[in-house]
DNA sequence: GCCAACGTTGGC
DNA sequence: GCCAACGTTGGC
């Protein structure tokens, strides 16, 4: 399958981008959408997953990846629910801000502006790119 | 702090 | 199975 490319939020006084650095390592924990839900199932080992501050910030602030697929959310019994590991790779030299990325017309419709409620979104590998320059 | 968007729940 | 009520999210 070929390599995927997303998005998460959060908002960062939950758990912040330098909270995650700081960890080194996290698992991905309260989804509780099934939409983000079926986003996280999508994730492969490897793919790059951009970090994105929300309510405080408003900005893609880091890249990190996927280091374990999607298994059962151990913050809950409730068996439906998945997490997915995530480690840091990269922090953005500087933060995309959401202002930023609504005025780039390539990003228009993306989920993150389209759907401002979904915490795990999948990017097209453009959509990604652009947003990794932007933040270059 | 407000409100719009939207997902979930529960009565019928 | 419909739909109103309710709760949550997130931008402003």
């Amino acid at each position: 399958m070929a390599k995927g490319h997303w998005l998460v939020k959060q908002e960062p006084t939950k758990y912040s981008w330098a909270h995650l650095v700081r960890d080194g390592r996290t698992y991905w924990d309260g989804v509780r959408n099934y939409q983000a839900r079926n986003n996280l199932k999508g994730m492969k080992v490897g793919d790059p997953v951009l970090f994105y501050h929300s309510v405080e910030g408003l900005e893609v602030v880091g890249i990190a990846e996927v280091a374990r697929e999607a298994y059962q959310d151990p913050s809950t019994a409730d068996e439906r629910w998945v997490v997915v590991d995530l480690v840091p790779v990269k922090a953005l030299k500087k933060p995309v801000t959401l202002d930023a990325i609504k005025g780039v017309p390539a990003l228009k419709d993306i989920p993150l502006l389209r759907q401002s409620r979904l915490s795990v979104m999948p990017l097209d590998k453009a959509a990604f790119d652009a947003i990794v320059k932007m933040g270059s």
